[in-house]
DNA sequence: CTTGACCCTGGAGTATACTTCAGGGTCTAG
DNA sequence: CTAGACCCTGAAGTATACTCCAGGGTCAAG
């Protein structure tokens, strides 16, 4: 049985993650010692393991809590976590796309604004940002 | 001169949004009514639509608050605005290789499980969460 | 038996960009 | 002159994922 402290150091998260992710029912002791101390099996490392690599993959928390219970139920099937993953996918793919229209509006206004030295008044990026539809080709 | 709700809907945000706006010391009323009511200018709406347009190239509210200080401002030059831009650029491209290889995860998953009849505690994905380092290529 | 590391709880704070609410004045058309 | 649309302030709520704090108990080593 480990403490939280020991539980913390293996996952590599703070002890004060593990009690707010206790909070939010995403992990619980799997008993209490007699002054009250939680004491975790290895089974919690698994999870917090398993919460972490659901992060890298762009799940939120509230999310991560609902493939947390489809695991450990049993009516679940796999085609419910496919979906979703599939979903989560397309939702990171919508971001990409906005993320890149952005990243591509700024190309134009710091390719426009060569001179360094202008005075702002006679800036082309902030001309550009008061004047024109900066996402005219993307949205 | 324009009341609040004028403003508001020439700009398309809510008159919320400006009211925080103007807590966030990002506009101000031109000047006020007897009765105590926002009078705006033309120039509010410039100003508002200069936030939405730098907000669609990923600046914050506080960054964005820096550039208007610098468009009033006549010290700064056109460097300055450039620096940011390029700043925002790449943390913009940074954000995008992340997800991207978030969705690159969520690919390999996806793809491992076929069939999804599987009941959960043969779900590919979830196993893969469990035990691998789903971003072994990413980081 | 004391000291320091560790544990407990409940609650507040952080950042971002708003939205909502309560309670109350103002303005305009009919 | 009244109803309804509009405006005001200050404060609190929302979502996300934590972090930090105060005040206090527990445990192991020396």
């Amino acid at each position: 049985m480990l403490t939280i402290g020991k539980l913390a150091a293996l996952g590599e998260v703070s002890v004060d993650t593990l009690r707010y992710y206790e909070r939010e029912k995403l992990i619980e002791p799997a008993e209490r010692s007699g002054s009250g101390y939680r004491l975790y099996d290895e089974d919690s490392a698994r999870r917090i393991h398993f919460i972490k690599q659901a992060q890298l993959c762009g799940f939120t928390l509230a999310e991560i809590r609902e493939l947390l219970i489809l695991r450990s139920g049993d009516t679940a099937c796999c085609g419910d976590v496919r979906k979703r993953a599939i979903e989560k996918k397309l939702q990171l793919e919508h971001k990409i796309r906005a993320m890149k229209s952005m990243s591509k509006a700024l190309d134009h206004l710091i390719a426009d604004c060569a001179n360094e030295t202008h005075p702002v008044e006679e800036c082309t990026i902030l001309a550009a940002l008061d004047q024109a539809n900066v996402m005219r080709q993307a949205h």
